[in-house]
DNA sequence: CCGACGTCCTGCTAGC
DNA sequence: TGCTAGCAGGACGTCG
């Protein structure tokens, strides 16, 4: 579900909510996570304090006084969320922490590609993003995309889907960046053009900043920190636009499979 | 080494 | 109305 638009949303609803928090866990489901919670972090984080709340690529971070911190994915339907004691706890809600004001953080997901961790070092952190995330696509150098794409003979979709490429970006904001820049999802990295790796680099950061000021991209289960849909699926120029006009050239919008994962995309304006 | 593909899980829906 | 195959926003292990 979630992609980088959808994780800031998240973070930030929860920035003010969460920061300068104490919290204990009071409930662990018994189903098994993607990364399984390990009952021992429980004791290791009661009465810790929230500093701060970040985002890197998919993932979140919560940084802890002392010092430790929880790394969160949410996977396909992960929703991590506030709520009042009040609010009745969901079927598939795998962690809940108390909150000293009262209040429950509750990490929720339905199919269990997400996960929960907790780390000790910021060194570890460091070196378990590290190895997964390229870098954020805001502060991206032309020259490294470039690099990346013009290095490989894979797909222009999987090179978007691929974590350490450009951090961030799933399916539904590689369909959307590559028609804003024009580009086939089939065409090959080794094929592309300085010019060309520049204008996918663009299209994707302007992709995201426009969701991010959406709150994202609700098709099903994602919600916010504070539970609020997101908006940007109203703007979709192709995702899930099967067979209905481009909003360039009015020519039906084709689904194919690429990289493993459907594909959206205008034939006439994005072509091999 | 690289790239393609299957797998993990549950729930919804399109099509019969 | 009822059933089932297929598909879903992600990441990773395995195979050729």
């Amino acid at each position: 579900m979630p992609e980088l638009p959808e994780v800031e949303t998240v973070v930030r609803d929860l920035r003010p909510l969460l920061t300068g928090r104490r919290l204990t866990v009071i409930h662990v489901g018994k189903a098994k996570l993607r990364r399984p919670w390990k009952a021992a972090w429980g004791k290791k984080l009661t009465g810790s304090t929230i500093s701060s709340i970040r985002r890197r690529g998919k993932w979140i971070i919560l940084d802890l006084d002392p010092a430790a911190h929880l790394i969160v994915h949410l996977g396909m339907t992960g929703q991590f969320t506030v709520n009042t004691v009040n609010v009745p706890t969901p079927d598939h809600t795998h962690l809940v922490f108390t909150l000293d004001d009262g209040n429950e953080l509750r990490f929720r997901d339905v199919r269990r590609f997400g996960s929960v961790e907790w780390f000790a070092h910021a060194d570890d952190v460091n070196h378990f993003l590290g190895e997964r995330l390229g870098p954020e696509p805001f502060d991206m150098p032309a020259k490294q995309f470039h690099e990346s794409l013009m290095s490989s003979k894979r797909t222009l979709k999987a090179l978007l889907l691929d974590q350490t490429v450009v951090a961030g970006v799933g399916n539904i904001y590689a369909d959307e960046a590559l028609f804003r820049a024009g580009l086939h999802p089939e065409c090959r990295g080794n094929a592309m053009t300085a010019k060309d790796c520049d204008r996918l680099r663009l299209a994707i950061v302007v992709v995201l900043t426009k969701a991010i000021e959406s709150r994202g991209s609700t098709i099903r289960d994602y919600i916010g920190g504070s539970g609020l849909r997101g908006g940007f699926q109203d703007e979709f120029t192709v995702y899930g636009r099967t067979g209905e006009p481009c909003v360039k050239c009015n020519t039906p919008i084709e689904r194919i499979r690429v990289a493993g994962r459907s594909s959206h995309y205008c034939p006439q304006c994005q072509q091999r």
